[in-house]
DNA sequence: AATCAAATACCACAAAAGAGTTATTTAAAT
DNA sequence: ATTTAAATAACTCTTTTGTGGTATTTGATT
């Protein structure tokens, strides 16, 4: 019954039903088994230290930060943790930020199953996995864009219904500087206006709800 | 081993691993069975005609169609058929519609599984259910606002990024007019314009990305 | 029959946003 | 040491948005 080497496997996610899912699914392999769940990006960094993983499964969206954010506490502490982000799809900046983080995979939760157990061996074995229809979504928006940390600031401002003379005044700026970053903005988007340019960011996760 | 009278229980979901999670719960209660899984719209009406569920567990997110106009496509059938809505947290629009449209429940995937079943029980013996935290934030905007489908195209035209006059070509009307829903849109969001409008609507589940 | 909400439209005015150009400072990269 | 990217700012001018008020038509509701 019991494998030699088996892969352990941590899940992180605050749908308990996703849980429920993931362990059946893990466990129904000869070859992985799930030793530890988390439901939140503190949490998940207590299992780990306690249980190693050597694959952790981690959800986006967490109701204490965000799993990117976990993930880099992980890795943080434990630099060869092999994470892999499990979610459903969120904008390409999410998916380049996470990678760009250490993220050894990317998977969808619209995936078949056995395409996710695919992944979590090939991981495992020490490769890196971006789902195709991922990587093409990411390479639209890869040599062009990307905005500034700036730049981002201040279409947070302008998504929450501020002027550009309180946005000035917000940020410690003058107005004129404000339009600056705007016009960069809505070039870099791809936007014909300010509103717009914050639906294009809502969607490709730039800015969260 | 069999029950006299289970609960029979279809599941409509596109992410394989949640339909792995609630087959596990839902066979896991002694009084319940889950007779059939569809991934999207279209067969979650072929599965109910075949099995006619007592409960059918429903996403809003689905490939095909938005589960809501699935389940109405389901009602208009059976209009007895109990469909509770399973969903992560979308807008209070949303909710509205379903509960309007006649879903019996509404839940989200971050309960807890006992409640879950809970709510599955309470249903099955003909009571609605919605969950405190919902019925909450629907009673904040509930009296209130709720935008005219007209209200709603215009504001769909806005975060597309045209401007009035396109608004107003687009949808053979004057740019005045066009003027005046938005002014209504903004009054009703509580907007101070018409971007954080759009932003305030996507939170709300007004438009969709 | 009377009332009400929704959609339509016009006018005038004020406020804000956006386009185009130029320029300075600082920090990072080569 | 030089180049580059980011952030800052000013100026002009045009376009767009937003405010306030008034008014008409139509379809529901009472």
């Amino acid at each position: 019954m019991k494998e030699e080497k088996q892969i352990r496997v941590l899940s992180v996610d605050d749908h308990p039903l996703m849980h429920e899912g993931i362990a059946a699914l893990i466990n129904n392999q000869t070859d992985m088994n799930l030793v530890a769940e988390a439901s939140d990006g503190r949490s998940a960094l207590l299992e780990f230290r306690e249980h190693q993983p050597d694959i952790t499964l981690m959800d986006l969206r967490l109701p204490d930060m965000n799993g990117i954010d976990a993930m880099i506490s992980i890795l943080k502490e434990f630099p060869n943790a092999r994470v892999i982000i499990l979610t459903m799809f969120e904008g390409d900046v999410e998916i380049q930020r996470a990678l760009k983080s250490g993220a050894r995979g990317y998977m969808l939760k619209t995936m078949p199953p056995k395409e996710l157990v695919k992944v979590v061996r090939r991981v495992h074995a020490g490769k890196k996995h971006i789902p195709p229809e991922i990587a093409a979504n990411l390479a639209e928006h890869f040599s062009n864009d990307a905005l500034t940390p700036r730049e981002t600031e201040v279409l947070a401002q302008i998504a929450e219904g501020n002027r550009n003379r309180d946005i000035a005044e917000r940020l410690f700026i003058s107005e004129e500087t404000v339009k600056v970053h705007i016009k960069h903005i809505m070039d870099k988007l791809d936007a014909n206006d300010r509103t717009q340019a914050v639906a294009i960011a809502i969607r490709r996760g730039i800015i969260q709800l």
